[in-house]
DNA sequence: GCAATAGTGTCTTTCAGACACTATATC
DNA sequence: GATATAGTGTCTGAAAGACACTATTGC
């Protein structure tokens, strides 16, 4: 906008306008997105993340919101615009545009947001150790089957888990998929998963400590333990006002 | 989209789609964006960035470069997408969602095929020394003098200039803004003026001489000297294939 | 010679990872 | 005691920056 000598915006052919949700979650050990089978054509049967139109005047980011709420119920999750993808033939149905927007929500919210769903389902990601480079080769499996996503939802997915690895090393994302309190080695399976290789165990532990997170926090012992496994319990650490 | 019962797209309400430039170039010691001052309501006198809508079903990355050419004739740049902006408020003649895109270009390339210019202009961006964040504040200003941009187009000029920083170590942009051939203090300006504060020149130096790029390729001296100035000559270098 | 920028050598601090070790739970 | 994970100490090499120094041009 902005240049042609016009005021009459109804002269401009305009396209429908969508959101995709890219919900990224960790349980059972993988990352995991929100997909749904798909019942109607195009793309019947296929897994596509969850999505709406825009309604009018709405500003993107409470479309992805409303999205959210009306799939999952978690309304409250912070969600962040990752891309527009624009190819004319994404949509067999004609020429919408859509915006993908990222959230992260701990499993256990997840778990009991979505109960028993209808269709919702939590595809595994693994995230291929693409050695040095920028990209992540994907592999996205149902119960351990490779599976094609409808739409071009897999170069979404795609974009959504490079995004995280960009943020992952100076922004708090890694904490949108733990609970209140948890244990740094479950914080460093975090970092695993999303990078697709182990990192050092002491380094990580040591940098993490030290750190003061962008929010001003740092982590913090609770002085409570994570009992139960068949080996020495884990402290507990949490965000807490940095000491300083 | 994918998940509304319906295969009737026509049903749902469609906003404007436009796309808005961010072309940004390096010259006379500062970073610059190139804006125009519009002649129309709304926002007549004010200086906006070059845009246009989308034509049906384009790819967004065609119309950015369309838009490029159309106000340029740099056709052949690199474009990037940067963000959608969508706030209701952001255009008074209506719902018009805005998609930004980068593009960056030397001085010397800008400079001939801009002219004389139909009302543009290389507006002056001061990023300033943002201590520790990472969030960059402006100040836009035309002839020494602050300016305010209509529409949204402080916040999408602020939005290029934080990616910008974001990639500016681990990417090849710096090079966007400089010819064929640069000394290695030409490209220490373009790091400077994008991060808004000095750098360490030897280790700077080293660091770049040493590097093989996303792209494969490296540093390498020319044998050719910058002269001109009242000083030493300074070696040119150009990027070339890497001897590892 | 003087001013100004080009370009280099060295030292210190911090960061990142390898490796090895001790600690403490369950079984 | 076996095993598995928790958690730490130390060493090495790389990266980043501070500082000081030499080099070469125009004037």
């Amino acid at each position: 906008m902005s240049s042609e000598p016009t005021s009459d915006l109804a002269s401009y052919p305009s396209p429908n306008l969508a959101v995709d949700l890219v919900l990224i979650t960790i349980c059972d050990g993988a990352l995991r997105v929100l997909m749904m089978e798909r019942q109607e054509e195009p793309f019947a049967g296929r897994w596509v993340l969850p999505g709406g139109f825009v309604h009018p005047r709405e500003m993107l980011d409470d479309t992805a919101r409303r999205v959210l709420g009306a799939k999952t119920g978690l309304a409250d999750l912070p969600v962040e615009q990752l891309y527009s993808f624009s190819s004319p033939e994404r949509d067999p149905r004609g020429w919408v545009v859509s915006v993908a927007y990222l959230a992260l929500v701990p499993s256990d919210r997840l778990l009991a947001a979505i109960g028993e769903g209808r269709g919702l389902r939590l595809v595994e990601i693994a995230v291929g150790s693409g050695s040095a480079g920028r990209v992540a080769p994907l592999g996205i499996t149902a119960d351990g089957e490779p599976v094609e996503p409808g739409f071009d939802h897999r170069e979404i997915v795609t974009v959504a888990v490079e995004r995280l690895q960009g943020k992952l090393d100076w922004s708090m994302v890694a904490f949108g998929f733990l609970p209140e309190e948890f244990t740094l080695f479950e914080l460093q399976r975090v970092h695993e998963l999303i990078l697709g290789r182990g990192v050092n165990k002491p380094h990580f532990r040591k940098k993490m400590l030290d750190r003061t997170f962008p929010d001003g926090r740092g982590l913090g012992p609770t002085g409570r333990f994570s009992r139960g496994g068949r080996h020495r319990p884990a402290e507990l650490y949490r965000l807490e006002a940095a000491v300083s």
